[in-house]
DNA sequence: CTTTTCATGTAACAAGTTACATGATTTG
DNA sequence: CAAATCATGTAACTTGTTACATGAAAAG
């Protein structure tokens, strides 16, 4: 359950609507933690209703303001420290698991589009690094630690692709 | 809709019941497409409607063998080259991205704890390629490729985690 | 003959996606 | 005044988790 995490996250630096949530989720969070309009306008309301957040402010075209409660931020850290990571899914190395199911060519083919596509995935974050202000708050300090993260994870995925590319036998395995 | 897809690439080497099937999601597919029982029968009654399984034997106690179809490998082919990879969800970096929410020496703490979870990873991933017999099969080869991504990885995050208990700062940040 | 392993299924719930629906306010 | 942006909400559906329920067959 870690969406509501997340908006509790955003919300701990500033008050913001359901529609500030959503660019956030857009700019800052879209590689680490994805969310669509309707689960951030309902997960607002169940967090209302758990009194973790409040609204704090009401503007124009209905525009609410929610501000985090100090449960709400028992709740964040909570979650931070105590609660165990989650089991990850990776839908590429499931691929990589099942290439012998391809022709070895094609198996290559794969994994170079996948060297390619960490160097896409490079730039966009050296994008991000140039279009993000970043001031001295502490989702500045850390969302450049996540960066970082990325860089080095692409670096990584990379080499290994490249590394993966080479194991591909050059004719199909016996059966 | 990827579990349809893992199944369908544990049947393509072969034939197998909901209950072998299971067995595989624990031992070679838990680090990267973990499944729940009920999961997988109620995948299996799909699949076998849209007829990219059948039946192809029943053993004692009710037990009902599987083995993909030409559809069903026509399928399992599109997703392996066609499809993109859909969006990752990471819960440990949002948290790193929170950090700042907490005391700087807990957020020290947290990502010290994370190097010796990637330790334990990485024992676990040893352990695992000690365990597994790594015959010449296409699953073989694929399967230490993916082993091999998960070693980089533990690495890398370790790495990672390192330099990032360096980068938080002694004091909070003023607010 | 008791325990373990094999074997399948269902129900209730939580989380995530896509599409639909509506309308106020601001900007050019 | 037309288009873009701001703003919220609901409905239907898919995916994933946890718990419940049952029983046959093999192993010791």
């Amino acid at each position: 359950m870690s969406l509501r995490h997340a908006m509790l996250g955003l919300l701990a630096e500033e008050p913001a609507s359901g529609y500030d949530l959503l660019r956030r989720f857009e700019i800052s969070l879209a590689n680490v933690w994805p969310a669509t309009q309707s689960q951030v306008y309902g997960e607002l309301a169940k967090l209302a209703a758990d009194e973790h957040v409040t609204v704090s402010a009401e503007g124009p075209r209905g525009r609410k303001e929610y501000a985090i409660t100090a449960a709400g931020r028992e709740e964040l850290r909570h979650w931070l420290l105590e609660e165990r990571p989650r089991k990850r899914r990776d839908d590429l190395l499931l691929r990589v698991f099942f290439l012998g199911t391809v022709a070895p060519d094609e198996a290559r083919a794969f994994l170079e589009r996948g060297v390619e596509r960490m160097d896409a995935f490079e730039e966009d974050l050296r994008t991000l690094e140039r279009n993000t202000e970043w001031n001295d708050g502490d989702l500045a300090i850390n969302g450049r630690i996540v960066l970082e993260w990325g860089l080095r994870f692409a670096a990584m995925h990379r080499e290994w692709a490249q590394w993966a590319a080479t194991q591909i036998p050059q004719r199909p395995t016996a059966r």
